[in-house]
DNA sequence: TGTTTTATTTCGGCGTCCAAAAAAATGTTG
DNA sequence: CAACATTTTTTTGGACGCCGAAATAAAACA
């Protein structure tokens, strides 16, 4: 609400509106548009007329069975945004590895790849042009040039600053404040924005299915650690420099057991795979954390043990979803949400966490303050931080982008906004 | 970014903007106003004589001794928001009483007054009838009819819900869930909201000094409770239902004491007046709550005991600041704000409190996400929540009424919104 | 008094939207 | 199969907001 008005605007706002609602709503026709967006048909001709000049949206012939069966009149023409207007990337680095995907500007992935640089003893000073680099062989690989490519979205498994473009500490590398954003922007040329690998998931979960998550949500990501994703008035919420929602390394309790992140008590100190592993160990306060992955076959014969009745590994769950749950309980307090989505690896074992889960809410907050909540498991495959990234980072190319003018029109649509 | 841009929204939108910025700058000449929102001389000209037109805004004479010296050329004409234009009321009810005041639409107060209807007794039924007539009598009282409200705001100590217009729960009350808004509204024909009074302190400081606290902020109230204000990306987070920010019901330790909510281990059981009374009397585990207000000079005494050594009062501060300190690390953790505000009256004690609360936000936070945030203490005085409930109704009555066309075209205004 | 300076208004042009009418493209029917 | 019905899309003309440039207003200065 601080931006003046004018019909440059209201031209961007227009064209962002059918944007959205082409991705949301795959293809359509321009009537439909107009119902969606709530702009005359006139005006939806003369944008849609604008976008496909821009070469942004196109045409679709209807498919040889036609969905809907023929009606009277004129028939629809489809329009669909034009996956050939531009590419974007999305990199995921955790302590598994880096992964990169290609995709073009519908969400559809062209290709994608694996890189085994080194991640955890990486240096500061080199490694964001070691990413660079292997997005550029990816790129050569699928012959698609760097001037195609309008957004790189990477996603990092710890604390992103998205302000300063740095890892500024994750568990999958020993150094901190690395710088990865800039650098790759810098070498390949191509604007590049880096984010907790959560909040991704987030996005992805707001591309997937807007009408249930665009209201106040929490996403909280179960597996190697704890992250969260949170969703506040249909966006998601990055803090003022994109180190936010790092429900992980909120306190749990004082004194507790060590956290990777050099803290004791986090709530990733109770409820991830490790922390579960340690727990179940008997010995939880006097053993440091761990800093590599641990394999899933490890964690399934732990699921295992609890189903057949270890009481060690009972109560290693149970003490997750105590922290789950009093964490969730704070967060609530804050934030109000009214959904949370609990998603990842660790949600395998949801039957053992959510008992003392749900007590822990109920001993932490006032019932009147958890009444509107709806908790949900979406068994999420780690896919999904791909997915979200890709879905981010279409967002922010519809915005800053496709609703100036396209590719073509670049410069002049980031001077605008600077 | 979900309506539909038109000529319409881009007038809204641009009187907004001189609206605001004569809300922040007070009286401004055209030119001035052109600068402030970066509008042109003859758009300001366009839309000031309209605003004017519509009794919105006014010329004032410059004072008889200028502020500036008299430059060479035409001499401005500076504008202000009319006062007559409509007037607010703001309701402030806590456990001390209630408490009335009627301002015009530049924010000055036309007159106040107190309330002495029941309140820890009242009936859910009658409650709201009873604070429209003790409003209807205040306007009365100052020859204001109530055609010429426009907008009237509640601040309740405690949880209220702004959608469904009800005091969900609060200390001042026996019952729950007493309809307040809906009430008022229905009864005087005059806009109603209800809110809690921790994020009525945020938008006055919002108000007072907006560069400072329009960022990403958390204001903490402490004093007879615990609340809290967000403002998050410029804006005061209220959650969906309104009911967001219970910082004060954000659980501190499982199985702590008894909190007025219900609850055990709350903030508010550790840091509240009647807390740290109850810490300093040495069995706070064992004694229930206190649901009474507390007499300043109880507080006073016990500050003064513990500047003088009684290691029991010493002690209670320290829990209390352990208490604040690891809620606001976990605030931290979650929304990663730039600046923290203390304030309310337990500021006095501030001095006894900071070094525990300073010790547990560094132990329950990981170095990296406590970097750059500023602790601040502002000593509010109370009335800061019945300016803060006016700055919030008059930035309503600018978007939903004033931007649309004033009072005269109130009706349209609203069906335009629904 | 005329000149300079600064603030404000007027005027004409541009871009967007919309409603209404026209055109396009197909199914229906006698 | 031609005329009609129906639905989508485009065209047309008008409205409204913004802006730049020029004109006007109101003061100090010389």
């Amino acid at each position: 609400m601080r931006e003046k008005a004018d019909s440059d605007l209201v031209r961007r706002q227009n064209r962002r509106l059918v944007l959205d609602a082409l991705r949301q709503s795959g293809p359509l026709a321009r009537i439909e548009l107009g119902r969606h967006t709530g702009l005359s048909p006139a005006s939806i001709t003369s944008i849609s007329a604008q976008l496909i000049g821009d070469g942004i949206v196109h045409e679709v012939e209807v498919q040889s069975p036609p969905v809907v069966p023929m009606r009277r009149g004129r028939p629809l023409t489809q329009l669909d945004i034009n996956p050939k207007a531009a590419h974007v990337v999305a990199v995921k680095i955790s302590i598994d590895g880096i992964e990169i995907a290609l995709a073009d500007s519908r969400g559809g992935i062209v290709s994608r790849g694996i890189s085994r640089i080194a991640i955890y003893d990486a240096e500061a000073a080199s490694f964001g042009k070691a990413v660079a680099a292997e997005i550029a062989k990816q790129l050569k690989a699928s012959h698609v040039a760097a001037r195609q490519v309008a957004r790189i979205g990477i996603a990092v498994q710890g604390v992103a600053d998205s302000q300063a473009g740095t890892i500024v500490w994750s568990p999958a590398f020993r150094r901190r404040n690395i710088p990865v954003a800039t650098v790759v922007q810098d070498e390949l040329g191509i604007a590049c924005s880096i984010a907790n690998d959560a909040n991704m998931i987030a996005e992805g979960l707001i591309g997937a299915d807007r009408d249930r998550y665009s209201g106040t949500a929490a996403v909280v990501f179960m597996g190697y650690g704890v992250g969260m994703g949170l969703i506040l008035n249909g966006q998601v919420y990055h803090g003022p420099t994109g180190a936010a929602a790092e429900f992980g390394h909120m306190n749990h309790l004082p004194g507790g057991p060590l956290c990777r992140c050099g803290r004791r008590g986090c709530v990733e100190a109770y409820a991830a795979d490790y922390s579960i592993l340690r727990w179940a160990s008997g010995n939880a306060l006097s053993l440091p954390p761990s800093f590599s992955g641990i394999p899933e076959h490890e964690m399934q014969s732990l699921e295992a043990a609890a189903r057949g009745g270890d009481p060690n590994a009972l109560g290693a769950y149970a003490k997750a979803g105590e922290a789950l749950g009093y964490g969730l309980a704070r967060m609530m307090a804050l934030l109000s949400p009214t959904r949370i989505v609990l998603a990842g690896p660790g949600t395998r074992a949801i039957d053992l966490i959510e008992p003392s889960l749900r007590q822990a809410i109920e001993e932490g907050l006032v019932d009147e303050l958890r009444r509107n909540v709806e908790i949900e498991v979406v068994p999420i495959h780690t896919d999904m931080i791909i997915k979200g990234t890709i879905e981010g980072a279409l967002r922010l190319l519809d915005r800053e982008v496709f609703a100036y003018g396209g590719m073509g029109k670049r410069q002049v649509a980031q001077e605008d906004i600077a």
